[in-house]
DNA sequence: AGTGAAAGAACGAAAAC
DNA sequence: GTTTTCGTTCTTTCACT
């Protein structure tokens, strides 16, 4: 599908804030509220968004603590990659795995409250996993930039 | 603020899809409209739920391809860091950034259409910017896991 | 593609329990 | 905590350009 700049510049607005009503939206877009409704609407038809969520706050529900962790594994079969990939999709703490070229095979983003929990989730979960070789973990120790609103310029 | 065993539930729900009516939570959490509507406006209140947004499929909006670079600066004086920071903070490219301990400094990811808009992406921008000693980057071959569900089970 | 009008649904606040 | 009520606002459809 093709999108115009109203697309564009309504895809910005809904990545930004996804409450705003079709009235707000069609002041900043200098359309009716119909046409901005059946825009979004053709956007959610075709995929282009896919769902509507809330953000909450990580501190603020315990999970404050991120940790990258480079996944090397034993073997590198079909059949190893898809089970460790199963596995790890189960996993609530790993919100981002990546299978990656480089030294690596895996990139994972790891939330947890703390090192402590940290810990627990290394012991219990992730080496409790089979076909995992070595593990290399990043702590972060300062967020610059978390968005989830993607680059729409000079889209064709 | 304690969360308690409603309040998480809530917040999952609306972590999973924020356009559910009120009164179809209600249903979900065995509670009233009323009750629903007065536990989420705390919740906002509370900075708990900071936005709601909504998401895209990346491919079709030509940013299939997600890059991790490991970025390490030539110096860490405080005002080298800070101005890294508000630089990379500015390329919509780059949609998380995070100091990190180990080898590297920065762990940023970067979504373009392809390798010759990253390639574009890194001579054009990354590259010059100031302070920047090396930088290694992995590219995506396969995304296994990518949610914004935080985890909030046992949240004290 | 776009508009305006109108019905139906949901919100938001207040009431009383 | 609950239900009920009511005015307001938003969503959605429809007829038309």
């Amino acid at each position: 599908m093709k999108l115009d700049a109203i697309d564009t510049q309504l895809l910005q607005l809904l990545q930004q804030d996804s409450k705003q009503t079709n009235k707000q939206l069609s002041l900043q877009l200098n359309l009716s509220v119909t046409a901005v409704y059946e825009r979004i609407k053709k956007l959610e038809r075709e995929g282009i968004i896919t769902n509507y969520v809330a953000l909450l706050n990580k501190e603020k529900v315990n999970k404050g603590f991120t940790v990258f962790c480079h996944i090397k594994l034993v073997q590198h079969s079909q059949e190893y990659l898809t089970k460790f990939e199963n596995e790890i999709a189960q996993l609530p703490e790993v919100l981002e795995c990546f299978h990656v070229s480089g030294d690596y095979d895996y990139l994972l983003k790891v939330l947890v409250k703390d090192i402590k929990q940290f810990r627990s989730f290394m012991v219990n979960k992730l080496t409790t996993l089979k076909h995992i070789g070595s593990t290399q973990s990043s702590f972060s120790i300062n967020e610059v930039k978390n968005t989830t609103t993607l680059p729409l310029h000079a889209v064709q």
